[in-house]
DNA sequence: GTAATCACG
DNA sequence: ACGTACGTGATTACT
């Protein structure tokens, strides 16, 4: 027989913090039950127990049956959403079948412990299906642990713990016992990680045997003074590392059979639940006839109406009030569109009946593609009216980190089931046939984030905004492009040539192999850093090495010249349109933070820093009779900072308008603001930065060439005159790890299942996404709030003019010009003013011809 | 397709 | 003990 025993705490966390939330109808999160019974099914499918157990701690006792206070005191409490979650899970699972395991004053991990040794007692198999390590102690001969993580799960027996580990599964709690573990207080010997006790651990196998030769032993002086300090911390570490065998629970495996009693009732919950598609997984495949599909599965047929008379039509989306559309766009053209009104699907390539349905006030438009409609009615002078919703946009909002918002994705998101259909060409249709539902879900969700304002306010009307960037394009002087590239491809050569000839061989200067082999093995400069595949030769190393051979500074001006001159003279020139300009297609679902994205090409990074490359932007040019109006914000992250932190002192530095960086320095290094030097300055900014960045002492040292420890200082010293960062940076990380996201001033989220990994490298990421989140998304939803002002008085005053760019915290405007000084003061007005801050927001805006001379 | 490098905010 | 700042996109080499 095969016993197969969940940790059903350990998996339902995993369910919750992995899969993005989920509710149905009544409001109900349901993520946390989808995502357990779907890992419940795979592990069972893979497993093929006989008998099942799934055990769960029960919520009052935070103590273990060792008695010890402090065990588990700091561990938090489970979350709102995932506690209310509970309940409907364990009915249903008890619906299912499955025998629910707790006991009084014993944890999931010691149900598992009792049930694997009652196994091995009685000659059966025993499986444990967990996602915490501690459980490998248990793993034995007849003992498996089925480790669920977030790649592929990963059996664990005994001869696979001696390859990873070098111990048997009993030694690991010896190992623990030494080592420790913060997250569920054990003490361990303080000093001591995981490195050093596992090699004791692999030498001497036990703590009673290091202790009791602790002075024949072969320790170092240093490991021997930690271990005799800590010899009580390591005794009552052992004992309660060590999982609890004997809880008092029936070990009978014959009553763990799985049986379900009722598929019925059990249809009827997951459907209460809206969990359509497991309804499939646990109950159609073992049941005949489930009654309650029947009617469901009649509903979901397909059907397509290709000649449809086009009054009637219009007649009845008017009276529904509502078109969820979609398109296909052909060489700038309608192809035809699909729009779907009362559950059927209707295929046309009418485009008079398409520009009615846009620009009909009484029909709101509900699509995927809101960007593609307005670039579709700007180019077609068709004003639309009423777009009521985006699913696309929607979804981002509600899950920024995805990175497929595709029908098919979402509806399975969504637990929306797909119509059926025998027909190929119609399969693409399926989900705007169940629009209604997807729109409905979303919309709920929307609400109940409290992001309406975002998505109807900002992001819809920010599509038009963008939509209308990317179909008037940004002047471009190819001449002057083709020119500027001969003179580069020329230089390259010459430098290709010298650096052969002081390198003594030619090779591929482009291959970061070939140059590696040169530089560090023919020429024998010395290796500083390496990346996985070798040594790394960017321009941090070889800017070390400059002076170490006449070769690296030539590489490295060859790089610089070769960039320029591939990814911008040669990558600009392919895309150049007809009408000579360039149209870049701005990016709406992209960024984790809610920044857009600019691709083909990417226009939000032409150089600027070198003079060299900064020459490019004088070929982006206004066109015949126009000038640029180029405007940004001045330290508009960190003015938000000062906003959301409350900073009473940096929200006076910023009320009194002077150089932020140096009133920082003369706060760090305490002087008063005169004598304050461009290198103090300069650190000052280097620390401003790293702390929107969520900073480590070592980062800043390598970024400002000081040592860690005085790094360090600068920071603490940073902290304690910005006390109010200080304190804002500790709450929300706490608050991030209690509420699973962190969201802008506008409410935009982003979630962080990083906070809740077992790897420290991954929650450290997290809590620095944490801290930078809120200021970057802040910036972002304050300048697309400005583009939409911006468009709008530009439309509203009857203006010529054209926003044509973003760069995050610049915008750039075409305007004839006769219109330039109107537009200069009308960017800065609605920047400044597009949000109201405890601090000013300040824009500065200059005019030119071209990019480069419009750029301040 | 992934890794390394470098351009921008 | 371990690794080292947030967010992007394009090009090139190489598996």
């Amino acid at each position: 027989m095969r016993l197969l025993v969940v940790d059903g705490n350990s998996i339902v966390n995993r369910a919750f913090y992995g899969i993005r939330p989920l509710t149905n109808k009544e409001g109900q999160f349901t993520h946390a039950i989808y995502g357990f019974l779907t890992m419940l099914k795979k592990i069972t499918t893979q497993e093929n127990p006989d008998a099942v157990a799934i055990a769960f701690d029960l919520r009052t006792p935070t103590f273990r049956h060792k008695a010890y206070s402090g065990y588990k005191a700091t561990r938090k409490g489970m979350p709102e959403e995932l506690a209310s979650q509970m309940p409907p899970l364990k009915e249903l699972l008890s619906l299912l079948g499955y025998k629910i395991v707790t006991c009084e004053g014993y944890e999931a991990d010691d149900i598992l412990g009792t049930l694997a040794r009652a196994c091995e007692n009685n000659g059966d198999e025993c499986v444990l299906a967990t996602g915490d390590r501690d459980s490998l102690q248990l793993v034995s001969d007849s003992t498996t642990v089925h480790l669920c993580t977030n790649k592929d799960d990963i059996n664990y027996t005994p001869a696979l713990i001696m390859e990873i580990y070098g111990v048997t599964p009993k030694e690991l709690i010896q190992i623990k016992a030494i080592q420790g573990d913060s997250s569920d207080n054990i003490p361990g010997v303080a000093g001591i990680g995981p490195k050093g006790a596992g090699e004791l651990i692999q030498k001497y196998h036990t703590v009673e045997y290091i202790y009791d030769h602790i002075d024949e032993l072969d320790i170092k002086t240093g490991m021997r003074n930690k271990l005799i300090n800590s010899k009580d911390n390591a005794f009552l570490s052992l004992m309660l590392g060590e999982i609890c065998c004997t809880a008092p629970i029936d070990t009978d495996i014959e009553h763990y059979k799985v049986e379900m009693k009722n598929p019925d009732e059990c249809a009827r919950y997951m459907s209460r639940l809206e969990l359509f598609s497991l309804i499939d997984k646990y109950i159609t495949d073992d049941v005949e006839v489930v009654p309650a599909q029947e009617e469901n599965k009649e509903a979901l047929k397909l059907e397509v109406i290709e000649n449809a008379e086009n009054e009637k039509l219009l007649e009845q989306i008017k009276k529904s009030g509502k078109a969820y559309l979609n398109f296909e766009i052909k060489s700038e053209n309608l192809n035809n569109f699909a729009v779907m009104s009362d559950g059927k699907i209707y295929l046309s390539e009418d485009k008079a009946l398409f520009d009615e349905i846009l620009s009909d006030e009484n029909i709101g438009i509900i699509t995927r593609n809101s960007k593609g409609i307005f670039a579709y009615a700007d180019k077609n002078s068709i004003n639309i009216k009423s777009l009521n919703f985006d699913v696309e946009l929607a979804a981002y909002l509600l899950e920024p980190s995805s990175k497929n918002y595709s029908d098919e994705n979402l509806c399975q998101a969504n637990s929306i089931e797909l119509p059926i259909t025998d027909n190929d060409d119609y399969k693409k249709y399926a989900p705007l046939a169940v629009y209604d539902k997807l729109y409905e879900k979303l919309f709920y969700e929307i609400k109940s984030n409290g992001q309406e304002k975002l998505l109807f306010e900002i992001e819809i009307p920010l599509a038009n905004v963008l939509a209308k960037m990317e179909n008037i394009g940004f002047d471009v002087d190819r001449k002057g492009i083709e020119d500027y590239g001969s003179m580069l491809t020329e230089q390259i050569k010459s430098l290709e040539q010298q650096i052969y000839q002081s390198a003594g061989c030619e090779f591929n200067i482009k291959s970061p192999k070939q140059l590696g082999v040169v530089l560090f093995e023919n020429l024998k400069l010395p290796c500083k850093k390496k990346t996985k595949s070798g040594y790394s030769t960017d321009a941090e190393v070889l800017e070390g090495l400059r002076y170490e051979h006449p070769v690296v500074d030539l590489v490295l001006q060859y790089r610089t010249l070769a960039k320029l001159n591939s990814t911008y003279c040669e990558g600009l020139l392919k895309v150049i349109g007809k009408d000579g300009r360039i149209h870049s297609n701005f990016n709406q679902t992209e960024t984790r933070t809610g920044r857009i994205s600019s691709t083909e090409p990417n226009l939000q990074n032409i150089p600027v820093r070198t003079e060299l490359g900064r020459e490019m932007r004088k070929f982006f040019a206004a066109r015949e009779g126009c000038v640029l109006i180029d405007a940004d914000y001045s330290q508009i992250e960190l003015r938000v900072l000062a906003h959301i932190s409350g900073d009473k002192n940096m929200i006076d530095a910023f009320k009194q308008n002077v150089d932020i960086h140096a009133i920082t320095a003369s706060q760090v290094f305490n002087m008063p603001i005169e004598m304050v030097t461009s290198l103090m300055r300069s650190r000052a900014k280097a620390v401003n930065f790293g702390i929107v960045y969520g900073i480590g002492p070592y980062s800043l040292a390598k970024d400002i060439g000081v040592s860690n420890k005085e790094a360090k200082q600068y920071i603490e010293s940073y902290l304690a005159h910005y006390s109010g960062v200080d304190s804002y940076m500790k709450n929300i990380v706490e608050k991030a790890g209690k509420d699973g996201y962190v969201e802008t001033m506008f409410g935009r989220r982003r979630y962080l299942p990083e906070l809740s990994s077992s790897k420290h490298m991954m929650r450290a990421f997290g809590e620095r996404v944490a801290r930078n989140m809120p200021i970057q998304g802040t910036a972002a939803d304050i300048i697309k709030i400005a583009m939409v002002k911006v468009d709008n008085r530009i439309k509203s005053e009857g203006l010529q003019a054209k926003l044509i760019l973003q760069i995050h915290d610049e915008l750039i405007v075409e305007a004839p010009i006769e219109e330039s000084e109107t537009v200069k003061r009308l960017l800065q007005e609605e920047m400044e003013n597009a949000v109201k801050l405890d601090v000013p927001l300040i824009a500065d805006a200059e005019v030119g011809r071209t990019w480069y001379d419009a750029k301040g």
